[in-house]
DNA sequence: GTCTATATCCCGATAGAC
DNA sequence: GTCTATCGGGATATAGAC
């Protein structure tokens, strides 16, 4: 007896629910690198080789956790823009909303981008990305009605990689720790995404920005 | 006996020395998460107990790790910025640097953001990092000289972060693979940091954009 | 669908000889 | 400084009973 109901009590009715749910508790615990499948079994109290039954192997729970990793920052993102507001605004909470998940939902913000899984043998995961880009995608083209000349998709990746790089930054302690730093990373970000569309000229079409010499 | 001078031949001299570039070896081949100690003296036709003659333990070796790493930084990005430039353009070209070596030396990047070590424990690794912070800072510096209002601090973040994250976003896929996706992120960032100088006035303090409290 | 039991393998770290 | 040997632990995954 692997002293069972150790110090959880014992599921029933849906193992492979608890094991996600055990899995984003653990990865917040250890990290994700730190997650084993024997640890999340011992948890709950079954036996090492019960997962085995709902999931072919580690990486699969794996991306079944980044799966609903996606679908909550999508539920948590997007119902909180400010509704009828010009697009500008919409990217600056969106870059807000962006860090202030990664510090909320620190293990989920961990499994979505440090996992490093197969793509391509688990698409389920591109799908449940989609919302997510389409939504900076839409907000950018709502611009690029009004700017034809503007090139909407690099934008786009450019206002998700300042927000990104923002979260990075702050988990990785740069702006030090605790609630103040994440609203201060968060105003941070949102000021970076309102600098970057007031000088949105540097992503127009047909550019005369000269190209950056190569300093080899 | 374990199969000595395996696939490798052994060393003399320098076994430190050996183990910093073995682990480096390791790490692009299987990811730091799975960088093992043992696997590198075995690499290396040592004992797995050799180690322990130059690191207190795993933790150890890849703080060297990370202190190579951000020597190495350093010695790539900073000698390539265009002499006498403005300071819009060095920053430009040191966002184009930033992604090409995170693309160029992936595993070293991977050590500098993905590994976690305690930083208090190593504050070597700080001192190694400082040089690389301190040349953002002066270039921003330069343009806070001829506009004083500027909030430099947050402004010189917000580049870091545009760097960063185009650097995450195309380690994970997003441009797609191979030399040109390279440098499609490292257009796309050096363009995002000039669109952010461009509207730089986001980051002015006492802005009435953002209801930020000056800092400093 | 879960359990018991087991096979196989790898890891970090230490002790003591040379 | 390196080796031999070993301790103690943990992981993934499978087989077979219930």
């Amino acid at each position: 007896m692997p002293t069972p109901g150790q110090g959880r009590r014992y599921h029933h009715g849906d193992l492979r629910a608890a094991l996600i749910d055990t899995a984003i508790e653990l990865i917040g615990e250890r990290g994700v690198r730190n997650f084993s499948l024997a640890e999340a079994s011992r948890r709950l109290g079954v036996a090492v080789s019960a997962p085995y039954a709902h999931f072919a192997d580690r990486d699969a729970l794996l991306a079944a956790v980044t799966v609903r990793a996606f679908n909550a920052f999508v539920a948590d993102l997007l119902p909180g823009l400010p509704p009828d507001s010009d697009p500008a605004e919409q990217l600056a909470a969106m870059a807000r909303g962006y860090v202030r998940f990664a510090a909320s939902h620190r293990p989920l913000f961990e499994v979505l981008y440090q996992v490093g899984l197969d793509k391509a043998r688990f698409p389920e995961i591109a799908a449940a990305e989609q919302p997510l880009d389409e939504a900076f995608d839409a907000c950018v083209i709502a611009l690029a009605d009004e700017d034809p000349a503007l090139a909407a998709d690099d934008l786009a990746t450019a206002v998700e990689a300042t927000a990104h790089g923002h979260a990075m930054l702050l988990l990785d302690g740069d702006f030090g720790q605790g609630p103040a730093a994440v609203e201060e990373a968060a105003d941070r970000a949102a000021r970076a995404v309102l600098a970057l569309l007031l000088g949105r000229q540097a992503f127009r079409k047909s550019s005369d920005i000269a190209p950056q010499p190569d300093p080899g």
